[in-house]
DNA sequence: GTCACGTGCGCC
DNA sequence: AAAGGGCGCACGTGAC
């Protein structure tokens, strides 16, 4: 029984060709031609649950997903997520990651350029060096064969890395990714049109027709002209805007909303409320929901890897920006939920985990590492606790929170250590890594020009070399975190998604999906008498995440689940996601 | 008209 | 007090 199967369909029709290989990737027999790929794909699968190895999950496995039985597949191998991890493994950061790049690193050819994500591969490729589809191979190579060589090679260099352990669990996870990525683009989250038509209304008055401004964008906008002197005004535009207070005789450098909150003007309270509703009409409003949640589904197109740290990008319709106040749009369909799970507080539990700071272990285990941060070195003041580990995490070194840190260094100092470390390897122009391996980019040529000899320690002011080394530093301090915080959300997404599939049900189409991922957040649709064994899921694929990723630590990451028909209600009325640890 | 960029704000 | 990391998106602006 072949432990993979490499997969390459055809260029149009259902068919395609299958090779069986071994776990190193030698082909086991010869390539098998087949005329439904997605019938050949399932049958395997009962049969022997290989890993499936193809050139790119979001086009192979998004193709076959329509044509392939509710149960899907359990495990791949992207060669195109795979690739840039193992680049950056072999100081080879950077470099262009489809099948055909690849292929031809591996036989000293001209490595073809990745096209832009997103745009239709027919447009893009004016060059006819390279494949009309997005594999880039020459046309005189052969897909199946070039898939099969790659992945062979790919092999060979996880097993050539100082950890391949850790390695081959970052390149599975972030195929699983892959997976999980084309089922939620296909499934889609819920999206009740009643609810979000409701709030827009509430919020903005009727549709206006023809794409005009809504009622009360129009009221508030004259309100707010009148506020500012009575002439003609857009609030869209912030130089008007400056200059509408300047003759008011009030000088302000930037409209943002920390500026205006404290401003003492009737004009103050008008413009924040119109940039309010204006970003929900522009962002989430009529338009968007004609463009992206249709027939009671939002599906907007994740990328997986599509950030440096590995937390997911998203593509169209911000599907990792929906606004709290749109979640009530948010909706199960009748006799199902939706099981809400996020992990509280995970990026300073991953520092906790990483550093194996005994303090912040301590402050860990009651439940409420800011509480038990405070308790421990601010007297019992948790915001300023949670204030200081967040400057310490991002690299803020001024003002008050650069006191917080200061006193963190000195109370923590395995935890600061750690991350001072990460900051410094950046500084000087090294590269750092995630708990799972995942390097980050080194910096940019016209960093090390610009910075060359002008270390932090030499800084003679605010010369712009000492800002991009500074820079540099907060950047590979966040990273070791951030990434590290995706390694975890990433297998805990992997395991989810394996319980999911193995929890039993009535019928094929009553069955958990997982239809959102947001960097430490999950939702599991599913049929309301399911939602104890999903809960079970999610509680078990977090403790798993910890374990594979974290090893022995003693750091918990506890997931805050909910159930409910919406996901405002599960998440609750609370404005600091941190803060649910406290009821 | 398109394009790149800056501003500002949504999310984590 | 406003020199904290990562994103996507819409809009205004200025260059072409």
């Amino acid at each position: 029984m072949p432990a993979r199967v490499a997969v390459a369909a055809d260029q149009d029709g259902p068919g395609g060709r299958l090779q069986p290989l071994a776990e190193d990737g030698t082909p086991l027999g010869e390539p098998v031609r087949v005329r439904d790929l997605a019938a050949a794909v399932a049958e395997h699968e009962a049969a022997e649950a290989p890993r499936w190895v193809w050139a790119a999950t979001d086009e192979v496995y998004g193709r076959l997903l329509p044509r392939l039985p509710a149960s899907r597949l359990a495990r791949c191998h992207d060669v195109k997520l795979v690739e840039p991890l193992l680049l950056g493994q072999e100081d080879r950061y950077g470099q262009p990651r489809s099948l055909g790049a690849a292929w031809a690193r591996l036989h000293g050819l001209p490595v073809p350029a990745d096209l832009p994500e997103g745009s239709a591969a027919s447009d893009a490729d004016q060059d006819t060096l390279f494949a009309p589809d997005r594999t880039r191979l020459p046309p005189g190579a052969d897909p199946l064969q070039a898939l099969v060589a790659v992945h062979a090679e790919q092999q060979r260099r996880i097993a050539a890395t100082a950890e391949p352990g850790r390695i081959r669990l970052l390149c599975a996870a972030e195929s699983a990714g892959g997976l999980v990525a084309a089922e939620m683009a296909f499934d889609g989250l819920p999206w009740s049109a009643e609810v979000h038509d409701q709030l827009l209304y509430d919020l903005l008055g009727s549709r206006p027709g023809g794409g005009g401004q809504p009622a009360k964008l129009a009221s508030l906008s004259y309100e707010l002209q009148q506020a500012l002197g009575g002439k003609p005004l857009n609030p869209d535009s912030p130089g008007q805007v400056l200059r509408a207070f300047a003759e008011q005789g009030i000088s302000l450098t930037t409209t943002r909303n920390w500026v205006l909150r404290d401003l003492d003007h009737p004009a103050a309270p008008l413009l924040l409320r119109y940039k309010e509703l204006s970003r929900i009409h522009a962002a989430h409003g009529w338009a968007w929901r004609d463009t992206w949640a249709r027939d009671g589904r939002f599906r907007p197109e994740y990328v997986v890897g599509g950030v440096v740290s590995g937390r997911w990008a998203s593509r169209g319709g911000g599907a990792l920006q929906i606004p709290r106040i749109l979640r009530a749009a948010v909706v199960a369909d009748p006799g199902w939920r939706l099981v809400v799970a996020d992990a509280g507080q995970l990026e300073p539990r991953v520092l906790a985990a990483m550093s194996n700071d005994p303090g912040m272990i301590r402050a860990g285990a009651a439940g409420d590492l800011y509480a038990g941060l405070a308790a421990d070195a601010f007297k019992g003041d948790r915001a300023r606790a949670k204030l200081g580990l967040l400057g310490a995490m991002y690299g803020q070194t001024s003002g008050e929170t650069g006191q917080l840190v200061a006193v963190l260094r000195r109370r923590f100092p395995q935890a600061m250590g750690l991350v001072e470390a990460a900051a410094r390897t950046g500084e000087s122009g090294g590269v750092v890594r995630s708990q799972l391996g995942r390097v980050c980019p080194p910096p940019s040529a016209s960093w090390l020009d610009l910075t060359e000899g002008a270390g932090p320690a030499s800084d003679t002011g605010d010369d712009s070399a000492a800002r991009d080394t500074r820079s540099r530093g907060r950047f590979t301090r966040n990273f070791v975190i951030q990434a590290s915080a995706a390694d975890w959300a990433l297998a805990l997404i992997a395991g989810l998604r394996r319980r999911l599939a193995a929890i039993p049900v009535a019928t094929d189409g009553d069955r958990p999906r997982l239809v959102f991922f947001q960097h430490d957040e999950v939702i599991v649709h599913t049929p309301a008498q399911l939602s104890d064994a999903v809960r079970t899921a999610v509680a078990d694929a977090g403790e798993e995440a910890r374990r594979l990723v974290f090893g022995a630590t003693p750091v918990q990451f506890p997931l805050d689940t909910h159930v409910a028909e919406s996901y405002l209600d599960a998440k609750g009325g609370s404005d600091d996601e941190d803060e649910d640890a406290d009821g």
